[in-house]
DNA sequence: TAAATTCTAGAATAATATTCTACAATTTAG
DNA sequence: CTAAATTGTAGAATATTATTCTAGAATTTA
């Protein structure tokens, strides 16, 4: 087994710092364009360095792609736990996950930008599944705090993948146009929309 | 101005079978990880064949991209038509939009699949807006079928690019973790549930 | 049927990713 | 505190892959 190296002080300050520079070059030109070259010249890091901390291209890519859904997951956490402080309702709940959405894409368009477009990339090079089980448990977080609600019948019995692209699946929609700036107005107006309409299909009644 | 070449007979149909055997290899390996040299070896061409006809790889992935969506448009078109020539309802429409989306995917997963993930990498290369337009005129022929019905009230009352992330975003969200295999259950399956929904959202009174 | 055009082939070149070796800095063990 | 041991840095060397180029074959046009 690889023996686990043990890093040294401001080794990971300067690793999350070549990730935000890496963030900017593959956002401005797509990782297949951007050299690593231009990943050293960004952080005065010698290809040397870059390799001896991150293996390979793809692997800086995966890098930067789970930093940032570590960061959404984060938010999309601490948006839920205060709905549960507040004995929030399943619309609380509901709209609660549309908002961190919607504010997580919104304060980080670049982060969200590549999140939106390299989860297949990544998940190729995750041949631990270490990322595969990180985003099963955030999922379970998620089902856990919906089960009591279905069973209630305040939110419609569909099955959970069902239900988080329902909640989901038009806030990302949209978010994907605007970050391309196909849609000019910014995913943030319509937050409100979006957090309705969510709970509009899945409330049980009418 | 460079002189419009005249295609010789076959050509045409050779430049297809290579845009499905490129679409293979993006498909099982990625953009970035498919080299010409995989191309040529799976259809037999030689190298400078392939650049005499695309260009570059990048012009090759965007060829793929734009007969993927021309297809889909297609049929999309085809649907709309039909509940037109029905004197449908706005409901009628709607449903059919999210049919012809859920159908094309279901039909053409591996289309699907690089069209989701490659929209970006393409726009990149379209530097005469060729695609871009064609996009647009499709667009506007969506809207104008919208029109009628958001005049007189059926629909809700909200701008045309968020109507048509209510509609499509579920069934998109939905379809890309089933394409990579995190949803097990067949997009198909739930095509009735993501129509009712998109109804659901987009009528007006409930 | 000859000239013009389009297409094919594969070698030559260029751009880029990755590996390797030597050394520098830091940490750890005693 | 000091000498291994470990971790990090640098840049040259190598390998892989994209792209260009040249010559000629096939097809079309006039």
């Amino acid at each position: 087994m690889p023996t686990p190296e043990k890093p040294r002080a401001k080794t990971l300050e300067k690793k999350q710092k070549i990730l935000g520079i890496a963030l900017d070059c593959f956002v401005k030109h797509g990782v297949e364009a951007t050299t690593i070259e231009m990943i050293k010249d960004a952080s005065g890091m010698s290809v040397g360095s870059l390799y001896h901390h991150f293996g390979n291209k793809d692997k800086i890519a995966a890098a930067v792609f789970i930093q940032g859904m570590y960061n959404f997951g984060q938010l999309t956490r601490a948006y839920l736990a205060k709905v549960k402080d507040n004995h929030g309702s399943a619309k609380d709940g509901i709209k609660a996950i549309v908002y961190a959405n919607v504010d997580w894409i919104s304060d980080n368009p670049d982060w969200a930008k590549f999140v939106f477009h390299h989860r297949t990339t990544v998940a190729k090079g995750d041949s631990d599944g270490k990322l595969r089980n990180d985003i099963n448990v955030f999922f379970s977080d998620l089902i856990e705090w919906f089960k009591p609600f279905i069973l209630k019948d305040e939110i419609k019995q569909l099955p959970i993948d069902v239900i988080s692209s329902l909640i989901s699946g038009p806030t990302h929609d949209y978010a994907r146009h605007w970050l391309a700036g196909r849609n000019p107005v910014p995913l943030k107006e319509h937050r409100e929309t979006f957090a309705e309409a969510a709970w509009l299909v899945l409330r049980n009644d009418g």
